[in-house]
DNA sequence: TCGATACGGTACGTCTTGAATCGTAATATC
DNA sequence: GATATTACGATTCAAGACGTACCGTATCGA
């Protein structure tokens, strides 16, 4: 069941909707990416492997690859299902307030062992289309989701109109990426201050 | 020649300085070291094998383990033996500058693949030595001297007393991780408006 | 001379990845 | 209802990498 979208080929984690033929078991097809997603979170990307995600959902390992090219292509998409939505638009009450608690909201959840993901996947040079779909599937959205905050933010004259929304953005999420690098526990507050120091830095004149 | 340093045990990479027997090939030595480098940033962590490496640089595989304890000790002191140096202070003058010129540095230098490996050893949860190491040999070192340009502002009044001053360096140096996970260019003079936030957002009163 | 260590080379056992095959089960289409 | 098509579990297979353990030889200090 090789899909191909966005120019990208992509195996279907849906059961062939319409073909003939036996149909894909629902529940094994849930079961392969919870334990993929937890035992992502629980050894991280290396030591996961598919024998172990078939053992612990109950399948073969065949029943996976069905599903997924391969163990990027598994993982990544276990993610991109479990981040989808949770992206809700209260933006127009309080942009700032939002953009703060989606920092949070980005801080806890990326504790989860996605900087490895993105790291290995970076590494494997010779298949882009792994990162290039995690990026589609997980990334963009979520950046997409806090950019419209910040020109919302613009609209209101919060921010100055020519103030440079992709690095604000870069800046105060990448600061995330930092303290895992570094090894540093984020401080209370850290999302409340970083804003700060984006509005006071790039406000209206 | 385990040693241990700081408790963490590695495995020296000089020849065993004083000891009796034959002393280690510095040749061999530097063309490992090299071989892991250069193939790093060719293929990437993942695809360094211990064959390739040791193929290329003229050796047998047990000269490495005789020098690494495994595959991450070699390519993070790898990585720590071309990052040294290079941290020159020219603090006094004008911090900002520096500060502008080290995160372009930083940057370009970051390319290589530096992500890639902290994120496999944040995966090696099995082995947190690998990543203590190189936070010390390699993060902390980078670290510490951008804060110290930090510092030096705060002394002439370019940032606020009560500036914090980490998370300006969390924010400065962050946006270069989040720029590589999102897949986006950098823009040219991106460290110029970067340090112009900081500054604007947390300066004097 | 002798002990200790490095070196190249080789072999080994283990793990993981994907691909392939087999017989069986479940579904759509004719 | 018959048949083609696909999924499933189970198993096998080849390839590659990792890390360990030897061997015989080379090179050092005492």
């Amino acid at each position: 069941m090789t899909v191909v979208r966005d120019g990208l080929p992509v195996i279907d984690d849906q059961p062939a909707g319409r073909g003939p033929g036996r149909p894909r078991d629902q529940r094994a097809s849930s079961a392969i990416t919870d334990a993929a997603l937890r035992q992502l979170a629980e050894v991280g990307f290396a030591k996961v492997s598919m024998e172990s995600v078939a053992s612990e959902a109950g399948v073969a390992r065949a029943t996976i690859y069905r599903r997924y090219r391969d163990k990027a292509d598994l993982i990544t998409a276990a993610i991109a299902a479990n981040s989808s939505a949770h992206l809700e638009s209260g933006a127009n009450d309080d942009p700032r307030a939002a953009l703060i608690d989606y920092l949070n909201e980005f801080e806890t959840r990326f504790a989860e062992g996605c900087l490895e993901v993105v790291g290995t996947l970076i590494g494997a040079r010779e298949d882009p289309g792994a990162l290039a779909l995690h990026r589609e599937r997980v990334v963009e959205p979520r950046m997409g989701y806090a950019r419209s905050l910040l020109e919302r933010a613009r609209e209101l004259g919060q921010l100055g109109d020519d103030a440079d929304l992709d690095l604000a953005l870069q800046m105060v999420a990448g600061s995330v990426f930092a303290r895992r690098v570094a090894g540093v526990a984020s401080t209370t507050g850290w999302a409340e201050r970083a804003v700060a120091i984006i509005w006071k830095g790039m406000g209206a004149a």
